[in-house]
DNA sequence: CCGCCGAGGTTGACGTGTCAACCAACGTCT
DNA sequence: AGACGTTGGTTGACACGTCAACCTCGGCGG
């Protein structure tokens, strides 16, 4: 049990920041999105992926595996985005177990009146704040930490 | 009505990079604190805030204040933590509205046991990822980005 | 063909956090 | 002193997300 490794002050900064900004920043955003289209943000992941799709369908396990939610998390979400109408789940074809979520054209709309208002919200909280040199030091960050976590899901 | 400045490659990558990660990131932070120690991450603010205080103790509002939390917020999750053990309510002196947060011995054991499993957990999967321009990036950005989003409260 | 394990999905209980409504004490203005 | 808006705080209803338990179907090996 030797003495731990503290944060020095850069790290602090960097670190209380970041919780910070993670923070205010999302809830801003969500407040934003659900005011203008009735939306959460997770609503709008699952949107946006669908709408980017072939047929506006995907089974359940990819879609959670492109969002990187759980198969539990997914399933909540989704029979609450059903009940008001903004998805429909199908039954796979060609396997029993299967489950897919289609996109119904209420859905669809929500969407498209939803995006440019959340793009804008986007950038006037926070990528318009950043040069481009921050930008692609953000994108560096955050894809190697990516990396790290999604590697070792375990530990 | 016009057509929305939609994000750019660049702007795309900071983004959905940073969304990834804090996905994944905050989750296996909590995931690491609860298995370590028991808390929960809103638990560890609070249990740290309080232990860096004179008396060990803080007016529910200045609570809030310094950890950007809504008066609500810090009501429900002070409630389930007196419930614990960990911290305990009293009356404000002077001020009958009062109400003051102090930490109780059991919940300065906990934050004393969590604090260096929680230092290392930030680091492994966070801050020995960084380079140390990269941490005084960060901190840039979401200084200014926090900035931001406490100055203009309402839009 | 049968037994069994893994993959895909659902469910329930619970902790967390939001908003809105509410309440009581404070301070100020007259 | 009395009226009244503000400040500090609580509560209830509800959305979200975690974990753990469970279920069913698919694919294999013997």
């Amino acid at each position: 049990m030797t003495e731990p490794r503290w944060l020095d002050q850069r790290e602090n900064r960097a670190w209380r920041g970041y919780r910070r900004m993670r923070g205010l920043l999302d809830l801003q955003l969500a407040r934003d999105l659900a005011a203008d289209s009735g939306l959460s943000e997770p609503d709008y992941d699952v949107l946006s992926t669908l709408s980017e799709t072939e047929g506006h369908r995907l089974r359940m396990i990819d879609l959670a595996g492109w969002l990187l939610w759980s198969k539990s998390r997914l399933s909540h979400h989704i029979t609450r985005m059903e009940q008001r109408g903004l998805v429909r789940r199908e039954e796979s074809p060609g396997d029993g177990r299967g489950a897919v979520v289609a996109l119904t054209p209420a859905g669809l709309d929500a969407i498209v009146a939803a995006a440019p208002g959340h793009v804008e919200s986007v950038r006037r909280h926070l990528i318009d704040h950043l040069t481009e040199d921050e930008l692609e030091t953000l994108a560096a960050i955050t894809t190697r930490v990516v990396a790290h976590l999604t590697a070792h899901a375990d530990t």
